[in-house]
DNA sequence: GATTTATGCGTACAAACGTACATAGTGCAA
DNA sequence: TTGCACTATGTACGTTTGTACGCATAAATC
């Protein structure tokens, strides 16, 4: 529907078609889940060929790893950035809270990718790299202000109440989620 | 290949059918996740005919639902129990680091099968009130002992300490538990 | 024992799947 | 312009899927 491939002589200089792909695949098992994602489901969206999937991946299960690395390295990368500019202790403190309260719960799309990637990796334990590595990243911009057992705290409650609070709509306020932190930092 | 079945006349006398292909389906669901759940092979886990499937339940996602709704009412009662036996404020507290450190990295299944459901509700969102009552249920036990502030801290400390110890091997220790969890209490 | 009713199941079917592969198209060297 | 090496694609194949449905069979009633 997005034109421009089925017109226009076909073929096409795309040298980014690799990482459009990978895109298209997030977007797909955002909506359908991993269970519902398939190549030609992929394909579409991308808009290429379906051989365009097996010439680029080597299976299907190949590109849902290498879409789950790229969501998790973006995710890392944010939460690194709000982490080294916080400049004090309360910076950071209201960073977490934020976390937390604003950034996580506002879309809905990254957190059902984010619950797809955990099922995932619990069932594919080859893939378990992909999670120990952006666990990895967080507790080091946590690191930053905060001592390694405070740090593990405090990624352990991002977590849970990221969850929580996608599950349930009235989960945890920020002024809570403030108290929360003020203790676990104390 | 479990017999019984395809020996012995064929049609016998099996009044809780219906729950034992509840039982094989959350089978199914841990080995091979939602993705890879078929009728085929829970009728094979539960061994019985493929027929059975439509016939007791309106649709494969009806059945999921119906096994996942399981899952959280047998967690929620051994929750409960694990709280309701916790005599002091101490007791409870023990027995949130118990719930974090022991029972649930104990069983990688269920942990899976957590994260399945996580990940189906998310996409399902008429499939919601089997997390709400679930978590409804857990903040009710924790609130015998805790503020309800409290007990949603808790809560939620206990589901991203579960993820984390899940993930990573060496997450958080029993000693780092009782340390959060005590400050989260005091 | 005969007849009826309700329950359970084997089987068939169209649709969708992952993947392989012959072939068509394209940029580049000469 | 021609030839070549390489990239990309359309298509076909064998499986597996969810579901529907006609028929077999057990239980109930007389």
């Amino acid at each position: 529907m997005t034109a421009d491939r089925s017109s226009s002589g076909n073929r096409r200089y795309d040298p980014d078609r690799k990482e459009r792909i990978i895109e298209a695949t997030l977007e797909v098992i955002a909506v359908q889940g991993v269970s519902g994602t398939t190549h030609r489901r992929i394909a579409e969206a991308a808009d290429v060929p379906l051989g365009s999937m097996t010439y680029h991946f080597a299976s299907l299960d190949d590109l849902i790893e290498q879409a789950f690395l790229k969501l998790t390295q973006e995710i890392a990368h944010h939460f690194d950035d709000a982490f080294r500019k916080a400049q004090t202790v309360d910076e950071a403190r209201e960073a977490v809270v934020e976390v937390i309260c604003g950034w996580f719960a506002v879309t809905e799309r990254k957190m059902t990718l984010i619950l797809e990637l955990y099922a995932y990796v619990a069932r594919n334990p080859q893939t378990r790299h992909v999670m120990t590595g952006w666990m990895a990243k967080s507790r080091q911009a946590l690191e930053r202000h905060f001592s390694p057992d405070v740090a593990a705290s405090l990624d352990a409650m991002i977590e849970g109440a990221s969850i929580h609070n996608f599950m349930h709509p009235d989960g945890i306020s920020r002024e809570a989620a403030r108290l929360i932190v003020a203790k676990l930092t104390a």
